[in-house]
RNA sequence: GCGGGUGUAGCUCAAUGGUAGAGCACUAGUUUUCCAAACUAGCUACGAGGGUUCGAUUCCCUUCACCCGCUCCA
């Protein structure tokens, strides 16, 4: 991993923002190579979802049209959707042991034992984080209490009675011994700890002023959902996507690009009759899949589906799965690429009465009113190129230039370098009449520069797939050595024949 | 947020309480007919702030960033 930052930033893939002033903890740039990368990524998911939209169980194209909406978006929007709540979690720090917790997380109980005949309570109440393991902490932590106070028999507890430490009075509160501390009252009152960027419209700074930067691209989709419907001729089921950017003040960013608070979304939204929802949720879940897998060429056997367990799902979902891809920091676990989530009606339900608009979808086939039942299958752009950088870097001492990335062709920031073998007799001119031909199809370098082994290894660090080089039999019968990156084979092409080659291997 | 680690050139790494070095990369030139060749010249650094000291890159404090482990994670 250390290898793979040291070399997005060597050849400009992703640098750390405003690092002249120390950098800013959670921000990444991305360089020329890096929203080269990217932004050939962004394409292809548009090109794949809007342009040219799968073919839908039917055999038929499936219909998804397009969408950018704002950042900035009427703040009742996330109150709405459950973010100005649910992106504002409490939390609590514990003096003692200096831990900090979500607040409703941790699972408080008044525990009793026995001794010498006589019932007998603790100096707190036992707390434990929510789990598996609650009750067996919670056990484990009372038996050691009693110990030290001199032995005795725990009463049998009923974690039913154990409340959430959100639910308890002040007074019981100061009873509470954390769930790694050894006293009570060190916990301190629950806090908000917003997870939304907040920001002021208009130069004047008040409550009525504030609103959010979106943590999520998909609530844009669904306040437009009545605009597209009524303007685009579309029919359920149908589909609006949208790429862009989105903020959250993660607790911990970490791991390169992995989590950061600024990121790009890649967000479509289905919207399907609700008795169909489960076959387009299977449907997505696959084709998202296998997208990662063929269009953009991550490794098979480094992807996983991983379908969330019931207590893990959000309280408006009914099924949720992840594409995950095994990082190498996350290694021998995978990490989330991308999301598909069953969500139901929640959105348009929720946005339906803030509102105060009515979001049904009228079916004249059927003469049937109804709210679409949504599948939305949200990735990580930013994640996807992570993905992709972990995946293609390669690394090989015998070879003379050992560190290479094997990006998928059709990626690659730059296609093909293009070089004189020799900055004379001839070569240079060839080779700069290729390239200004060449250019108008495909990203292209031309480089006449030092020896030819150091352009092949620029090249192969940049991930370019092809280095055309024209050398003294060029001049003579028009042939040009194709140099492929993955096996430094070479083959001669007729120039002629050039584009044509090119362009059948980036498809 | 906690604990541990690391911050010196674009990258990888040295050394030092007293003028900061190397390799690679990069730029210019010479040379060069297929894999980081050679030669010459050039550019570039002690994360930031404070303290101790005659003098701090080095010692101390604070802070920031990154990495690892916890915690958290729509």
């Amino acid at each position: 991993m250390a290898n793979l930052v040291s070399l997005a930033k060597r050849r400009g893939f992703v640098f750390p923002a405003s690092e002249i002033y120390g950098g800013l903890n959670g921000f990444w740039d991305f360089g020329p190579l890096g929203i080269a990368l990217k932004n050939n990524i962004r394409d292809t998911w548009w090109r794949d979802m809007v342009e040219c939209p799968p073919i839908g169980p039917d055999g038929k194209p499936l219909s998804i049209v397009g969408l950018d909406s704002s950042i900035i978006q009427n703040p009742k929007t996330w109150v709405a959707s459950g973010h100005v709540a649910g992106f504002a979690d409490l939390m609590t720090d514990c003096r003692e042991t200096k831990g900090r917790y979500r607040a409703d997380h941790i699972i408080c109980i008044d525990v009793q034992y026995q001794k010498a005949g006589q019932t007998k309570s603790f100096a707190g109440w036992l707390s434990t984080l929510d789990g598996d393991e609650a009750e067996a902490n919670l056990l484990k932590k009372a038996k050691k209490m009693v110990q030290k106070s001199g032995g005795g028999d725990i009463i049998p507890f009923d974690m039913a009675t154990a409340k959430a430490y959100t639910e308890l009075s002040a007074d019981e509160r100061a009873k509470v011994i954390g769930p790694d501390a050894e006293n009570a009252g060190t916990l301190t009152e629950p806090r908000k700890f917003n997870l939304m960027f907040e920001t002021y419209t208009g130069v004047f700074q008040n409550e009525d002023s504030k609103a959010y930067l979106r943590p999520e691209t998909a609530q844009g989709i669904f306040l437009n959902y009545k605009n597209v419907l009524d303007s685009s001729r579309v029919k359920v089921p149908f589909g609006i996507a949208q790429i862009g950017k989105a903020f959250r003040n993660e607790v911990t960013p970490r791991n390169f690009i992995f989590r950061t608070r600024e990121f790009e979304q890649m967000e479509m939204e289905f919207f399907c009759p609700p008795e169909e929802s489960r076959t387009w949720y299977d449907f997505w879940v696959q084709t998202r899949l296998k997208w990662w897998e063929e269009r953009i060429g991550l490794a098979k056997a480094k992807l996983q589906r991983r379908e969330h367990a019931s207590d893990e799902l959000s309280h408006y979902s009914t099924a949720c799965a992840d594409v995950e891809y095994k990082y190498p920091f996350s290694e021998p676990k995978f990490g989330e690429l991308e999301g598909i989530a069953h969500r139901g009606n929640f959105d348009l339900t929720q946005h339906s009465t803030h509102s105060k608009t009515n979001l049904d979808y009228f079916d004249q086939e059927n003469n049937k009113k109804y709210l679409p039942h949504v599948i939305e299958p949200a990735s990580g752009l930013t994640r996807g190129v992570l993905a992709v950088l972990c995946d293609a870097y390669e690394y090989d001492a015998s070879r003379a230039s050992p560190e290479w990335l094997r990006i998928k062709p059709s990626l690659a920031p730059i296609k093909a370098g293009i070089f004189p073998l020799v900055n004379k007799d001839g070569m240079p001119e060839m080779a700069e009449k290729l390239y200004m031909d060449l250019r108008q199809s495909f990203t292209c370098q031309y480089d006449a520069k030092q020896s030819i082994g150091k352009r092949y290894a620029r090249m192969d660090e940049a991930g370019t797939p092809f280095c055309l080089t024209i050398d003294g039999d060029s001049l003579k019968d028009n042939t040009v050595t194709v140099r492929h990156r993955d096996t430094a084979q070479q083959e001669r092409v007729s120039a002629d024949k050039l584009k044509a080659y090119i362009a059948e291997k980036l498809a």
